[in-house]
DNA sequence: TGTGTTCTCGTAAACGTTTACGGAAAAACG
DNA sequence: CGTTTTTCCGTAAACGTTTACGAGAACACA
């Protein structure tokens, strides 16, 4: 059906080394003859097997990023990642690379996936995201000695990978100089139970910044549940129902923070009016929700074109004019104020 | 480093063809020599090159959804997706095949990464999203003779492949036949510009049922816009600045209504107060914006599965224990009343 | 003219599988 | 015991590429 290089060989009355060669852009090969090649390649719509490529190259010039919903993430998913990915395509594109993304099913853990990605060798490279505290999959893949790099970061953080992360620490941080600059003292955080690193780097900065203010950490005003919506509304009246409650709460999660408004609203609490809500990262849900809640925005698409980067410049066959390798980055979250503080 | 089924071999004494008819359970192996191989097989964390079966076997055993952002959409991206997604890849995992998502830049059009995806053979079979009236992608893989599926009717709509829509135009005229119930007959309709289908079966079922009515359908209470927040908000004050102005807008995408919302409020008028908006398809934005919009929903995980489903049924190596192919499927929306209309 | 160099191309092996074919051994059958 | 069938396995070709190697022709140089 398709043609191959034998057609194209044929066609032309050449072998197909030749052929091959003159689309490759090798050097022995005469102008006029790649000329002509490279006009019967066109005429005859060919383009090459990519199996074959991969086969004989032991490279399949493509990227794999795994994605997979939340437990329970039936509705939801996850629209940041959307100008993610998109930044990420973009930069890898340009090096010829194509970006597959591989879904999972929501919930079961990736490494299953993962393994069957790098022992099929159906990617060249993987892209992990929301790396975990203790994450299985980063000791996985270094062991194999199969190339990767991570948004986020995780505790065994000296490994050799380029990994590129949002300031959670300093967000966390930022966030409760903001609501104490306004007067608040009793301020909670509430963030995902799961073991994802950035929910600890996240009450990191909360707990310093706490300190530094001379405020004692209330172990009562931190809560931990599932990251969606019914973990939000599960595990705000928990903090709520002390005797010295909070005046403001900051979540580390914008889906949980849905849940925690209706929560609050359901105790006649009004966010915005009656308690500050921040929220740590922004997506478009913050912005419309009533009251629009404050919250810290990471700039998503060039993350990605910068995290395709780093990754291209720790593979061999891409390293570009040298440079040291950039192995980890950590870019800051910006705060857009709106109603809810 | 990785092993090869040639590493099994020796490991085991046997030539690789035995390996290779042993690990696809083949009938002509001995039962005690096929156990034994698929003991050393785990032993030695074997698993197929995937280059080198799809070469010969001319498969790639991996199905690709074509996912890129709409021009201009740097945020949002479609959380739409993610769970149709799901239910995709969960079908496909069933019957052993990988889901792989191309990813485009933003704004530019399917076409040229459509075709790199046929001609290079990266998969067995695509799957195309919001499929255009006049859709160009469909001519070309018809014609390639390449299998697909898509999500969404065009206009070509005899041709033979599976698809799978959402009745947009009963939605269209369930709108249309509440509002009227409720009091309403100035309704206006703003809809996409761009030339995807399900603009066009949306404002079939607002004309038709307006009719039904009686009431006459207006051209100026009908207006097209970008598919976005802004287009939205650029558009809806066109549809009001007439002497007669609307009393209720049925927006057919969520941030087109967001961003008509905006507009409306800079006029000073609340949406579900002065104002009755319905949105074709629910989105989570839908439900938590202020005051929560009443909407359409589909069900999207259950229609990646059946997607999924028909387009098996519909490749050869897989179909089933016979039963006819379906070829095109309209699933209902289902109404949310929220506090908007 | 002889020798060395440079261009250009064909040959063939290799990547890791799957599978058609055939043959040896074992089993079944008369 | 001879013949036929069945069971099991090895051989080798094929999928579509890329690339190391070598060879012929053209050219340069002395």
């Amino acid at each position: 059906m398709a043609s191959s290089i034998h057609d194209l060989a044929r066609h032309l009355n050449i072998s197909i080394g030749t052929v091959s060669r003159a689309l490759n852009g090798r050097a022995d090969v005469n102008a006029d003859t790649r000329q002509r090649v490279l006009e019967a390649a066109r005429a005859l719509n060919y383009s090459p097997n990519q199996s074959g490529r991969s086969l004989r190259q032991g490279a399949t010039h493509s990227i794999a990023f795994m994605l997979q919903p939340h437990p329970g993430d039936q509705e939801y998913g996850e629209p940041f990642f959307i100008p993610f990915l998109t930044g990420l395509q973009g930069r890898l594109a340009e090096s010829g690379l194509d970006l597959i993304v591989v879904m999972g099913a929501p919930g079961d853990y990736q490494q299953e996936r993962l393994r069957r990605v790098v022992e099929t060798r159906r990617a060249d490279a993987v892209v992990l995201a929301w790396t975990r505290r203790e994450d299985e999959r980063i000791d996985y893949l270094t062991q194999a000695g199969f190339p990767f790099a991570t948004l986020g970061r995780s505790r065994s953080g000296d490994k050799a990978y380029p990994s590129l992360d949002l300031d959670f620490e300093k967000a966390g941080a930022d966030a409760v100089d903001r609501l104490v600059e306004r007067g608040h003292r009793r301020i909670a955080a509430i963030r995902p139970s799961l073991d994802l690193n950035f929910g600890y780097l996240f009450l990191d900065g909360y707990r310093k910044a706490l300190r530094r203010h001379g405020i004692a950490v209330d172990p009562h005003l931190i809560a931990d549940g599932f990251i969606n919506e019914a973990g939000g509304y599960e595990v705000t009246p928990r903090v709520m129902r002390r005797k010295d409650p909070p005046t403001a709460i900051i979540f580390n999660n914008d889906a949980m923070a849905l849940g925690g408004c209706k929560a609050l609203a359901e105790m006649g609490i009004k966010p915005g009016h009656d308690m500050a809500v921040t929220v740590i990262v922004d997506t478009p849900l913050c912005r419309y929700f009533s009251p629009a809640l404050t919250a810290f925005r990471p700039a998503l698409q060039p993350m990605g074109r910068r995290l395709a980067e780093m990754l291209l410049a720790s593979l061999p066959a891409f390293a570009g004019p040298e440079g040291p390798r950039i192995l980890r980055e950590v870019w800051p979250l910006e705060l857009i104020a709106r109603d809810s503080d």
